[in-house]
DNA sequence: TAAATAGTGTCTCTTAGACAATATTAT
DNA sequence: ATAATATTGTCTAAGAGACACTATTTA
């Protein structure tokens, strides 16, 4: 349709709002686990919600989602991907607001404990029981970080930042189990690891109460080759 | 203090303004191929760039997306899938524009010829030689888009979009050939498309120079296994 | 019959997956 | 010795890839 005086519509010109959310995921207690924000005004007063804020002038979307995840956690060095951006008119009721969502990866022991130590409360929760209202369509935004994080596990190197820099296999495959949400087979997890290439014995080891397991490293020459196939072919 | 929805300060901040761009790919002349639009004004006046618009203030993300595909080229009917966002400060002089990435696959005979019908020239351009100049950084989306579609080729049923709905097998090869940039073996691909059981034939043929081929089409109630597992696993 | 194209079959090597066997420690 | 855990090996079926062969049309 034609514009004129009579049909103009100045909102349609407003812009929107544009925030970063990080969903930052880490394996603690056994379980996978995602940092929450418990929100204390409405919207979704008392929900839960994913850390974001708004994109600032001069930063780039990956610096506002680094500034968040630093805010957060104190995490500097992480694993830190683009996810999908969100923008259904409506998702925030005060006004039109377009979230492009990050997926952050780090092992626990990277993270500050001053983490959420800003006036908002701030916990963990378990991606596999998270609290019962989310806010926004946060719910999606997590579904799409898991299905994303299963799926880069098979064929990135991204598995590894979730644990320390040393680590027995045992514990690497405990990690791809809760993170898949499946058991793996000892013998056969191990041999695609070692086809991979891809990790490295220390020659130290770990006690455990029965015979004691071999630590391994991440074999840091081992990036450039991941990226350019499966890294369990 | 951390900035979060609750304290936004309209004022401290710049809205930017959020764009719908759509990398429209399509299967012409043995090739294939992207449709572009010549900029006539500041800034990279003359270079050819992937149209997109602004998204309004009621319609979602996608919707922006196929409107400005719909403008375009008159298809309604097609693949659309959000590719990336892309929002560093400066990759547009005039204001900060954040762009979200769709990337469509049609098939060359969807196409309205009133495509480009706007006062704008458009044209379409082999993604392997494309216009020495692109406006912002656009060479980035389009490179993004031609990995993201060879990706999801191989475990996805995108690549019969990009073909009639009746085809052969050769031309589904030559199809694949084109997009993937190299030659595949006829026996090989023709078996794990049957293990795939994703194509029906109809019973008719198509004259070649040869024997005849055999049309065949995508098998509709194939789409919910096809999504579950890797097209040619 | 020859050329051109479509379609099928075969062989080998690799990998996935299920499962079993062995090794090394603590109690 | 037994329990507990780590580590390695074996068997089978399926798939990938290279390559050769057969089939059906036109000229």
């Amino acid at each position: 349709m034609l514009e004129t005086a009579e049909n103009y519509d100045a909102s349609k010109y407003e812009r929107p709002s544009v925030t970063a959310d990080v969903v930052i995921l880490t394996l603690r207690e056994q379980d996978l686990q995602v940092l929450l924000i418990k929100r204390a005004r409405w919207p979704y007063d008392g929900s839960w919600a994913i850390p974001g804020g708004f994109v600032e002038k001069d930063e780039s979307l990956r610096q506002a989602a680094l500034r968040e995840l630093r805010e957060e956690t104190g995490v500097t060095d992480v694993y830190l991907e683009q996810l999908y951006t969100f923008g259904d008119p409506g998702r925030d009721p005060r006004t039109r607001v377009i979230t492009v969502a990050y997926l952050a990866v780090t092992s626990a022991d990277q993270i500050d404990p001053r983490a959420g130590s800003d006036a908002a409360e701030a916990r963990w929760w378990s991606m596999y029981a998270l609290p019962p209202s989310l806010a926004f369509d946060h719910d999606q935004i997590l579904d799409y970080a898991l299905t994303r994080l299963r799926y880069k596990l098979e064929y990135t190197a991204v598995g590894f930042q979730l644990l320390p820099k040393e680590f027995t296999l045992p514990e690497l495959q405990a990690a791809y189990e809760i993170i898949l949400g499946e058991m793996l087979d000892k013998g056969n997890f191990r041999k695609k690891l070692a086809r991979a290439n891809v990790v490295e014995p220390t020659g130290q080891y770990r006690q455990t109460a029965g015979r004691p397991a071999e630590l391994y490293r991440y074999r840091q020459d081992a990036v450039a080759e991941t990226r350019a196939r499966r890294l369990f072919p």
